[in-house]
DNA sequence: GATTCTATCTCGCTG
DNA sequence: CAGCGAGGTAGAATC
């Protein structure tokens, strides 16, 4: 681990502290005054003012004002990055192929470059997935319904693969669809297209039933459930304390 | 414009410039070795190692490692920042209500701490999307078929609201649902819900068309197309030059 | 506040 | 490479 800063470094400092940091591998971060230019898969503008723009090494640039989770303009992993200087500017340039896409970060005054020597081994650990709800469901199908007997997860339909499939007490054909938060129309259009899918495939379509599991659901979702005839389960992805 | 930087404090002197910057209303940086402690809409936790924490005077918190577009952690704007010395590391939290959730990291060596007073008042200008599109077609309806008229945008129906709603040469209902990319099954689902909607209204249903509006279709959503009876026009969100 | 939909969504997985 | 679906999606518009 290891960190160098330049402060209030000339244009062609800067440019070079850059060129430093990209060629080591570090997380380079540009703190001052620009002006962003895009062109890809959309195109945008942004005129001058204060922010930090960050380089990592896998391609990735960030540029951030003072608010927002989101960057107002980036690069995704696997650009090219480099640092130019032009018109007494200093010029990062960050561009890619397939699509083609490119950034422009053109500074007027450079306040501070850092650069940081990171290195990462350790793996984010997550829990209330879909994922936790699926290990949920199988572990306890009670929860679904009475009776209810998983009998496959990931069961491909010719609309894709269905979270749960299963028969009910009844011997009925039961597809579940897992959503870990409260749902919207497009998950009833999810559950109403596999269901759909197996019952052309069938000669009782009526027999098969759709159950969407999850925490809730909006009134719209509800009307849908309706209207298609499918079903809705409320549980948690995590048990409740 | 401005910018102070503190090189290897110790965990006092992190502690005391976090604070400065927080109070100051700088986004502040702090890059050295941490844990990353989530609990809010789900939970997540992530072992020792080098990353770069950005906190925003907004209340956003961000924790970016070396890969990624994405922040491995973070908390959105509106959040409550607070750095704390304990067991001799520097430990910030950043918290909110509605809904609960909160994030701790703490860091066993600071390599540095940064801030800067950002202002930004220019505003992101964002071209090629899909109200471009929008005005592209309303200026040239022909691009969606000869003879179709617009009669209103943003229709209400009881399944929200249309993109661009008209009649076409026959006299005919027509919905358009417009995308500024290649489509996927998701996008038929939401014309087929305007359309369902909309017969359930009138007297003569099979008179009104469902067209999808976009650069291109996957073949899935070409067939649920099919499957529903709506149909599909290329359009480029902007002229190809 | 809740709901709905867009997004340069990102990311991972699968064929 | 494309397609499909999850995400602590975020963000904006609307009710």
């Amino acid at each position: 681990m290891d960190a160098t800063v330049v402060s209030e470094p000339g244009v062609e400092a800067a440019r070079d502290a850059v060129r430093v940091g990209l060629d080591a591998g570090d997380v380079v971060s540009v703190f001052g005054r620009c002006r962003v230019a895009y062109d890809g898969r959309a195109s945008s503008t942004l005129g001058a003012g204060d922010r930090l723009l960050l380089l990592k090494p896998d391609g990735t640039a960030l540029v951030h004002t003072d608010e927002g989770h989101q960057p107002v303009n980036w690069q995704p992993p696997d650009c090219d990055h480099a640092a130019t200087v032009a018109d007494g500017e200093l010029v990062v340039h960050s561009s890619r192929s397939t699509p083609d896409e490119e950034l422009y970060v053109r500074f007027e005054a450079v306040e501070q470059v850092s650069r940081y020597a990171v290195t990462d081994e350790s793996t984010l650990s997550v829990e209330g997935t879909e994922e936790d709800l699926r290990q949920r469901v199988l572990a306890d199908p009670a929860l679904v319904e009475a009776g209810f007997e998983p009998r496959a997860t990931e069961r491909d339909t010719p609309a894709g693969a269905v979270d749960i499939y299963g028969v009910d007490s009844d011997g009925r054909t039961v597809v579940v669809e897992l959503k870990r938060r409260r749902v919207g129309p497009d998950a009833v259009g999810q559950l109403g297209r596999y269901v759909d899918a197996l019952r052309r495939d069938s000669h009782d379509g009526a027999s098969i039933r759709g159950i969407l599991v999850a925490p809730s659901v909006t009134d719209r979702a509800r009307e849908l459930l309706a209207e298609e005839g499918l079903e809705f389960v409320a549980v948690e992805p995590t048990p409740s304390e």
